[in-house]
RNA sequence: GGGCGAGUAGCUCAGUUGGUUAGAGCAGGGCACUCAUAAUGCCUUGGUCGGGGGUUCAAGUCCCUCCUUGCCCA
């Protein structure tokens, strides 16, 4: 393989539990990690913590824990989500690692080399639990203006990044580059928000010490910027390891709130650093429970760990990637799962290999039918789930338009239910088992399109489904060659349903 | 206050540079079939394209204005 990818989520802040928000984040990753590495992409996926700052500090005292311990027991949690999710990344980072205070380390060095860092003071009205400084302008009856909390105020000596410096650099980039910033809509805030003008950018404080020490002067620790945005360089080994250059540079996959520390600071400091740019921020949408916004106080937070538990690990993750566009904002809706489960993967997934495969079991003497002499008919269908598929397949997964790729596979499934009730085998069951099984065969070919499709959306399911078919064959390379895909006279095993219908009744 | 979006069938959404009777999936109704997870296939009901005004031979598609809603900035 010499294409390489490299996609990240944001690296998470430990505090409380993971909801569906950032599963949905590391779920996209994961989607687009998987469809590449099947299209022979060595693909790179990086997720995280992000463990510095004030706030956790205060967290860990709190608990009476050192900062460290409190972190071990908060990260471990969002290191959860792998499994909840069947995730696939290759790294998981910390920046309490020492590898990425290492990067963090030389990202600052080589601002400060390029003569981006200078020494400056800050003062302003702080509040902990926001990590934010406000104006007096800004505050609400002397509180934060954001979470009621109250704030201090708060003078500190304070590096800053040269950030006013690149306003020009990063308009024309974002010029010269118009997918950079993804979805269209979030491009036009961000610009608008540059042109605006950028004011340098705080970077360190010395109000607290439970951060990276800024090089060379140990008063202060670096803040959230320089350290946290890093990890998508320490993720691959940046700086020493030569690795690094092979992967990057990345995607970010980004919530809609943090993009423009992604499209604007982080450019900033790349090009300050002499780093190549990521490949595109891609900012998706918010998700909202059954129709109101998800909060703590209102108790509807959705947890991905109980819907797996209730509805499925691959369900939730196909609802997920088909009912909600990547980029606008969605709704969650358990109904509408439900739905999702029974019409798209019980009756016209699961229902498909079902019916086809029961009469394989039952009238071919349980073995892969022969494949010889296909008629117009079958080449026709065939020639639908051929190279252009997957070729539109793709081409919905590089734009990370998940759902539009789903779309492409459904439209082959019900192209499958509607050529076995054309074809009508079981009306040959006693006169021509000949042709009966060809059309079976002909079918099962089909399933290994579909069944490998699927794979990146349904990990687990596509396995089984790829078993019952005795498909081993595994990347989408092959499904774009005329030669059948399957063994004539392999044995094929009774089959069971992969996707069974979901009811009510179950759920109590 | 400035800016960027969204508002299309009961639900989720498609609708290219304005051009023939506005589309899909799901849900609803009818028919067919029986291999299959009461599944599948076919047919079908349903929309004054947020309101109003304007440009045009022609507007969901362009312009103005208002309403609802989400977000960014101040």
């Amino acid at each position: 393989m010499n294409k390489t990818a490299y996609i990240t989520t944001p690296i998470y802040y430990p505090s409380g539990d993971p909801h569906v928000g950032s599963a949905y984040t590391s779920l996209a990753a994961d989607v687009y990690s998987r469809a590449m590495r099947l299209n022979g992409v060595d693909t790179k996926f990086s997720t995280g913590t992000d463990e510095h700052g004030m706030k956790i500090q205060r967290s860990a005292e709190k608990e009476n824990l050192s900062p460290q311990e409190y972190l071990d027991k908060m990260s471990a949690r969002f290191r959860k989500l792998s499994p909840i999710l069947n995730l696939s990344e290759h790294d998981f980072i910390r920046t309490t690692e020492e590898r990425h205070k290492k990067a963090a380390t030389a990202m600052w060095n080589k601002l400060v080399e390029g003569g981006f860092i200078y020494k400056g003071n800050y003062a302003g009205w702080y509040s902990v639990p926001d990590e934010t400084y406000y104006t007096e302008e800004e505050l609400v009856d002397g509180k934060s203006p954001d979470s009621g909390h109250p704030v201090e105020w708060v003078e500190e000596e304070s590096y800053y990044l040269k950030l006013s410096a690149f306003g020009d650099k990063l308009l024309k980039y974002y010029e010269e580059n118009p997918d950079f910033i993804q979805p269209t809509s979030r491009r036009n805030e961000v610009l608008s928000f540059v042109k605006s003008g950028l004011r340098d950018l705080a970077i360190s404080r010395s109000s607290f010490s439970w951060g990276v020490p800024v090089p060379g002067d140990d008063k202060h620790v670096m803040y959230v910027w320089v350290d946290a945005l890093t990890n998508y360089l320490s993720a691959i080994g940046w700086p020493d390891d030569e690795q690094w250059k092979k992967y990057w540079p990345a995607i970010h996959l980004v919530g809609k709130d943090i993009l423009r520390f992604h499209a604007v600071y982080w450019p900033a400091m790349l090009m300050a650093a002499g780093v190549p740019l990521p490949k595109q921020v891609f900012a998706h949408g918010f998700l909202t429970a059954e129709g109101s916004k998800m909060s703590k106080s209102k108790g509807n937070v959705i947890d991905p760990q109980e819907m797996v538990n209730t509805y499925g690990q691959d369900q939730l993750r196909y609802y997920l990637m088909r009912d909600i566009q990547f980029g606008q904002d969605g709704d969650f809706s358990e109904e509408r799962l439900v739905n999702r489960m029974n019409a798209d993967l019980a009756n016209d997934l699961g229902n498909l290999f079902q019916r086809v495969l029961s009469m394989v079991h039952k009238n071919c003497g349980g073995q892969v039918p022969d494949l010889k002499d296909v008629t117009a008919d079958d080449k026709a269908f065939l020639s639908h789930v051929g190279e252009d598929l997957v070729k539109e397949y793709m081409t919905h997964i590089e734009k990370l338009d998940f759902n539009k790729a789903l779309d492409t596979v459904w439209q082959i499934i019900r192209l499958a239910n509607k050529y076995m009730d054309t074809q009508k085998p079981w009306m040959l069951k006693t006169t021509d088992t000949q042709r009966m099984g060809q059309i079976l065969r002909v079918l099962m070919e089909s399933f290994c399109h579909v069944s490998l499709l699927v794979e990146p959306f349904m990990p687990t399911s596509a396995a089984k489904l790829q078993k019952q078919i005795g498909f081993t064959n595994k990347t989408f390379a092959n499904l774009t060659t005329e030669t059948s895909l399957l063994e004539t006279g392999a044995t094929i095993s009774k089959p069971e349903g992969v996707f069974m219908r979901w009811s009510n009744e179950e759920a109590a």
